[in-house]
DNA sequence: TATTTAACACAACAGTTGTTATTATAATTG
DNA sequence: CAATTATAATAACAACTGTTGTGTTAAATA
């Protein structure tokens, strides 16, 4: 990615005359303060003047990288998939394939998010309804987060670490419903998310996912 | 001014001197108009002035039941978790345990749902974060159905058919949440929730908390 | 240096919003 | 009958909204 640090944190005088070249990365700016004001204050809240204000700008640099809002949001999206993205491929640590810690990883992140990003996304996804642009999104990007995932459980399966009686595809949706669901959730009552209880929700999908030994 | 122009879409004329005691039944009759709104146009598109046309009427009508509408979504996620309750308990048939039922009946539900009004729920604990009157409606209320599956779960535990490594709070934790993970999916991919497809996830559902016999 | 251009600021527009205040009317009641 | 009351229409409010168009400035280029 961009290596080259965008200077300054708040604002440079936030002269007219930028210098020109990173576009991206300052489209990635102006991403992150959407992000930002929609976990905050929530989807409704975050217009685009809000947005602007909060990059350090007005709209009219915002509208100079979108087109609109709808297409700001879908780059929003878009970008956080690719944040899901990187942590899931960081489970996949070659050849052993260890479920209990990526869920671990990913149910850490989801109850640490001082940042409040997952409530953003989990908005944006509830949106998506009624705002096909963004359905298209989550559509794609979903379908290849299950395929990936599918994968995952179905290595577990032929290694014996994950029992055999349900199909892979099955209880690769089981499994990541139930984070779904837990990430619904978890706005509303965060305090059942808490280090140990969290332990015990692991434990516990880990025995449900566990090859049928017969040891009881 | 002629007053004519009310069409009365089969309701009677809609005047303003209404006969006075059915206020409840009026209240639920705007509430239904909100909820199909919301349904169809999502929470964003719910302006009191909509709901209103919805209703056959016009704001004043609405205020005149609702505070403001913060109070009007309340009411409408109250009323919607009634619907539900009474769908859970409908599945608690007396005695005998039957999950598998419970579930299917509420998946057929949701698979089936042409108004829409899961989405609109859905929608609404999305935004529930932001809006704390919203937020304490759903967590008494998730608290409560949650106290009443947990209990259904220890049930059939006791009763051998469903398996007792697993804690029935937990248990019962870790199926709800499939179930919201799976309402959280559907309306990006409702075709993934074909009739056939509905019942190959039961059964793998079944086969999860089923008794660990040891037969494979 | 002169010119061009990327990167914005700024202002204005036409709508829509929740809320409140005022008024009208039909049903109820005395 | 008249008076009251519940129910609702109507109108006006200020606050925001996304979007567009027109400037403005500094960096890049020639």
């Amino acid at each position: 990615m961009n290596s080259t640090a965008r200077k300054s944190r708040s604002k440079p005088p936030a002269s007219r005359g930028r210098p020109v070249g990173d576009r991206e990365a300052r489209r990635a700016e102006l991403l992150d303060a959407a992000m930002s004001v929609i976990a905050q204050e929530g989807f409704a809240e975050a217009s685009l003047r809000k947005v602007a204000e909060r990059a350090g700008c007005t709209t009219g640099a915002v509208t100079y990288y979108f087109a609109n809002r709808e297409e700001m949001m879908a780059a929003v999206i878009e970008s956080q998939f690719d944040v899901f993205d990187a942590m899931l491929r960081a489970g996949e640590s070659d050849g052993r394939i260890d479920v209990r810690a990526g869920l671990k990883r990913w149910l850490d992140w989801l109850s640490s998010d001082e940042k409040g990003e997952w409530v953003a996304n989990f908005q944006l996804l509830s949106l998506a309804r009624h705002e096909p642009a963004l359905a298209a999104v989550y559509k794609r990007r979903y379908a290849a987060y299950r395929d990936v995932f599918a994968a995952m459980i179905a290595r577990g399966q032929r290694q014996g670490t994950i029992r055999r009686d349900i199909p892979a595809e099955l209880l690769a949706d089981q499994i990541s419903a139930m984070g779904d669901g837990w990430m619904m959730l978890f706005p509303i009552e965060p305090e059942r998310f808490q280090p140990n209880r969290v332990k015990a929700l692991l434990d516990a999908t880990m025995a449900l996912i566990a090859p049928r030994t017969g040891w009881q």
